[in-house]
DNA sequence: ATCAAATAGTTCGATAGTAGAACTATATCA
DNA sequence: TGATATAGTTCTACTATCGAACTATTTGAT
């Protein structure tokens, strides 16, 4: 690709990128149940896809140091919507897991984001909205090598 | 589009927005100087494409309250990277616009982040990256409508 | 022309997320 | 066995955010 276009695209996508990020963090949050954060919903949503996952995974996940991951798991402990699960073998690592109610909750709230994306997503066609995905998942996975 | 394929492409998005954001959020924060956050970086970049801009506007745009752009502006204007220039028939109204070291620092940034992107984004080909913009740009429109 | 309502921006108090350093406890390995 | 690495927590400090209360100004209805 040409230095021109190469510049256009950078340009497009970080103007769009910042907007689609803006606009979809407001409305998740006025999704939100009163007592609840966006990125404590992220949390509770990883832990349900990847079940005994630990700190240290979602520090890495979730690109931020352990002791942020400590500070919002302690915050879901206390709401009672996770347990941590001491590893028998090795003494260091606690797993983290979703309890009834965590789980509860996330199924609601994944009900409702999937409303509200569905109703961004419909208007593309079929064929659009597979290209498009198929090329964002090629860029997730570039960003994840390096 | 069918109901089940719609629900994959939600999970698939959601998935890849989330890793993207994150890593790409972590990746700007390694860029940044000491003194200044990715949040500042963004209000600084959006004034100097939009000059003359106001804190009602920063708001809409930023989708977060008046008080937190007042908060952010003054962390700014603190470190003289931004200039208040009160309105002169409206004297409610104070437009906001770089001072030259911000310009400066933007410049700087600009050409930063223009490398770090280049490197995910030249390995599509143009059709591609063009597709796969325009298919973005309908998606934040989407989201600036409602 | 006046006064109520709207608008622009700030202040204040509270909370969440984050970094980074210091720390504890445990495991690994040379 | 002892040094080093790893998992997680604690603590302090800071930024971003909300929402309510506030000031100053403008707009608009009567």
């Amino acid at each position: 690709m040409e230095q021109a276009m190469l510049k256009d695209i950078i340009d497009r996508y970080e103007a769009a990128h910042f907007l689609v990020n803006r606009r979809l963090n407001a409305m998740f949050r006025e999704l939100m149940p009163e007592d609840l954060t966006v990125d404590q919903l992220s949390t509770l949503r990883y832990l349900q896809l990847h079940n005994r996952s630990t700190s240290s995974e979602l520090a890495d996940i979730f690109c931020v140091g352990k002791s942020s991951i400590t500070a919002i798991v302690t915050r879901l402990f206390d709401k009672n919507l996770i347990q941590r699960l001491p590893d028998e073998k090795d003494r260091r690592v606690i797993y983290l897991a979703l309890t009834e109610e965590g789980r509860q909750i996330c199924d609601h709230m994944n009900d409702k984001i999937d409303v509200l994306l569905a109703k961004y997503i419909e208007p593309f066609s079929e064929q659009e909205a597979i290209g498009f995905i198929e090329t964002f998942e090629k860029l997730a996975k570039g960003m994840m090598q390096s």
